[in-house]
DNA sequence: TCATAACTGTTAGTTGTCTAACTGTCAACA
DNA sequence: TGTTGACAGTTAGACAACTAACAGTTATGA
């Protein structure tokens, strides 16, 4: 039944992501941040350097402006991270990681590295090279 | 950079899934519910001849039971569905959809239909039952 | 050049999820 | 058969995402 107008795609889509994030958030619990934090500090750290503002991490995680607001706000009050208004632009804030952050890296993406590693521990290394042209592939277009 | 400790399936998985959530959404928005909603309402649909209870629908959907709760509540007030105590177990809720839910299934399934297949108009037939076998292997892992 | 539009970020308020603690019902077995 | 544990659902409160409306800054073009 339902076999006319089911969404196998859909519905697998939703459910390993959404899997996929408990494992994560579970991942790092201990460190009192959740996944999607986890990996924010993990990038403003890898693009520190690089003038990097909220606009690029609301483009980089899909999330709305506001949401980053607030959640820098949080990671900030905590001193994981700090936010400075350049010299050129009075507009935007620069984002740096303090050493608080700095220390957990590390932990973070070998948590990480776990749960990505048991997502494709059971494929084969040629499944895992073909799914990965097909998340692209759709990535890329949705 | 950060060659060593990247992590691009469960990065994918994520930014995919939270793509797809949003599309899902919008493609219903319409009606006042949003995808997860529209999913419960056909979901309970198509079970509600077979004593369907509230944790049914937090395992298939993986959600708490809190979440359920509040989620129902929600569309009973709304008059999408009803919750019915059953005569043989006073602990359970039987579930089914009201008229006013029913009308709009039909449209939920189209809509759901047209998301689904954005997510592989980009794949040959092929690459479809590929991508099908690989992601149910790795749902039945994690 | 100056008015207007675009850009960046914030606030207020809403929604949907979660956990923890709880109630009431049913099942199991000593 | 009476107690105890498992089960189904609810409530309260926390949290992270959202939208809409807004403020201040910068860019654009008539």
């Amino acid at each position: 039944m339902q076999s006319r107008k089911d969404t196998p795609y859909l519905d697998l889509f939703q459910i390993i992501g959404l899997k996929l994030k408990k494992r994560a958030d579970e991942s790092i619990k201990e460190f009192g941040l959740n996944a999607q934090q986890g990996k924010v500090i993990d990038y403003i750290y890898q693009n520190q350097d690089n003038q990097i503002i909220q606009k690029d991490l609301a483009d980089r995680f899909h999330l709305r402006g506001a949401s980053i607001t607030s959640m820098l706000q949080g990671l900030e009050q905590k001193g994981f991270i700090e936010r400075k208004i350049p010299a050129n632009n009075e507009r935007q804030k620069n984002i740096y990681v303090m050493p608080k952050g700095i220390e957990l890296i590390n932990d973070f993406q070998d948590s990480f590295q776990k749960v990505e590693e048991e997502i494709v521990q059971v494929l084969t290394n040629e499944e895992k090279q073909v799914l990965m042209k097909l998340l692209l592939k759709i990535n890329e277009r949705i």
